[in-house]
DNA sequence: GTGAAAGCGCTAACAA
DNA sequence: TTGTTAGCGCTTTCAC
């Protein structure tokens, strides 16, 4: 591993010619500007990254933080995130939380250290209050979450409207006593969603049944589990808005285990639009969200900020959604 | 944000001092480190990683490369190798290379340019060739792909082995003409997946038709497309290996909309265990491979070598794999 | 057009 | 036990 000063000193010049060249700057003369490229292909000399960032401050690295990658919503949004970022030059750090603050610390912790040039949280794990200091070390985005206050941009789309077209195609459908299953009571987003759901309800004059609100709901595991649950009781919904296509895609599979008829005994609608709503028996309706999509523009705008240096501003970006029907409605 | 200069002219003590207390260094007096915790902590003083780095020439990251992270067996792989690498206190880049050599090369170039301290190549675009040279910039090593004759470490599970048992299974089930799916013809892994599918065969004295052998399979809408293309076909196997969880589910979800019935018209086996295996209809017969801890073993090989500073050896390590019989077959 | 030289923030010989 | 000092590899004034 060679360095600027060994070019230098094999082309007889000075160091600092040899990092205008490395830095396109102009006032090289051509015939200089030549000979030391050609010399640095010779001895193939790599510039240290470290160097670089001691001087220049920035690491051309993004972290972002999700609660788990093998969560296919997670995994889509990482896709999109990690190839963005790699289209653009930068590269991306994933951190995955597990649902616990401490790690979504630990990647404010990366932005303040100066390893990240800015953080992309993929949910949110801390209060806000805890995650706004971190604001002074470098740019924040939000990605499929929801602050109400958060001076930063947020990406996502809007969870209430595709949750009110979920169950409006429900109750369009003829539903009258329509499930709602969400994963954490603490998201932002979550609330949206459910206040969707709660809109739909009332617009149509329908009830709202608490034992028809079930907590917990990540994953095919906890489809089963719902499943057992409805299926033991005595005043059961004939619909249910799962929030996810895994849980959608479990319930639907116990029901059929159970003898059920879907969706003559129970519709089910799904949310993501992954491709497992392809293949069960029957297929699922479901909510389409660009996933990817969202993961690229949120590095898009974690780009722009740091290029363009002006101060954080609250932005909020919604990408559409649609809604897929299939056969489990 | 402040520099250790600063604490140390706070302190009264000397740069050095500040140091070896950030290092845990001994010879500090105990009133003396207390004293610089002290005003570290209400300085909010973070060491910058960047002068770190340029020093030590560690950045306690590693870069790792897949094909793309939404697919579910890479997602998983993921999953381990990020979570393990931020517990022993790594950070973890990911680089998806959707199958172009350009990507892994730059996932090497960064280990050149000392931005990873080692890389992780959870597949393999290029030529062994092509990638060996980098051994002189850091430790490499292979997960789940094989190579005959490089001196690195590889962590993967006996691909023959588990392809036999899968064919093996359908063949002990009184199948007599199974086809073999793969994905792409390069990989050695996916050669000596082959073999066991061959060797299986062979064992039992059964046939080889080209015609079973069925390329480009990777996803659910493979699966479909090869369902179509067996439902056409005048001498179709009476049982498949699919080579994945995804494929088998679209090939089933497709078989069955032609009015196959599964597994009596045709046997279906897939590999990896995912949890897609668990809700379609009928539920599907696997390998199971323990893709997380595989990318976890990776890391803990990756950080072994990184301590150890002992030249790279060939190492070949193989977790065990397991037959999970479901309705499929 | 070009170069000398002063750091970026930290670590580690070496001296004391 | 502590401090002095010389860099790590690069960028960027400032002077020529």
């Amino acid at each position: 591993m060679c360095t600027i000063y060994e070019i230098a000193k094999r082309c007889g010049v000075s160091t600092t010619t040899v990092s205008r060249v490395l830095n396109n700057h102009p006032y090289v003369s051509e015939e200089k500007r030549q000979h030391i490229l050609q010399v640095m292909k010779e001895m193939e000399y790599t510039p240290s990254s470290a160097a670089r960032t001691l001087r220049s401050h920035q690491t051309k690295t993004i972290a972002v933080s999700v609660p788990a990658v093998d969560h296919p919503f997670f995994a889509q949004l990482i896709k999109g995130i990690s190839k963005e970022a790699l289209d653009q030059g930068y590269k991306a750090i994933v951190l995955q939380t597990f649902y616990q603050e401490s790690v979504e610390l630990e990647g404010l912790q990366l932005l303040k250290r100066k390893e990240v040039d800015g953080v992309i949280l993929g949910a949110l794990e801390n209060k806000w209050e805890t995650i706004e200091p971190f604001l002074s070390n470098g740019p924040i985005v939000m990605a499929n979450e929801y602050h109400q206050t958060a001076d930063i941009p947020i990406i996502g789309y809007d969870e209430r409207e595709a949750a009110y077209k979920a169950v409006d195609y429900l109750i369009q459908s003829g539903r009258t006593s329509i499930g709602f299953c969400f994963d954490t009571e603490s998201s932002e987003a979550q609330k949206q969603r459910k206040q969707g759901y709660l809109d739909a309800l009332s617009d149509h004059g329908l009830p709202l049944k608490e034992d028809w609100l079930f907590g917990e709901a990540f994953t095919i595991e906890d489809g089963f589990r719902l499943m057992d649950l409805i299926h033991r009781m005595p005043d059961a919904p004939d619909a249910i808005f799962t929030g996810n296509d895994q849980v959608a895609a479990g319930l639907i599979k116990q029901a059929i285990s159970y003898g059920y008829d879907i969706p003559k005994d129970l519709a089910v609608i799904g949310y993501d639009n992954q491709d497992i709503c392809e293949v069960t028996a029957p297929t699922i309706t479901t909510i389409d969200i660009p996933i990817v999509e969202l993961g690229q523009q949120s590095v898009k705008q974690m780009i722009q900020l740091l290029q363009d240096q002006k101060p954080l501003q609250r932005e909020h970006i919604q990408l559409p959604t649609r809604l897929v029907t299939r056969e489990s409605t």
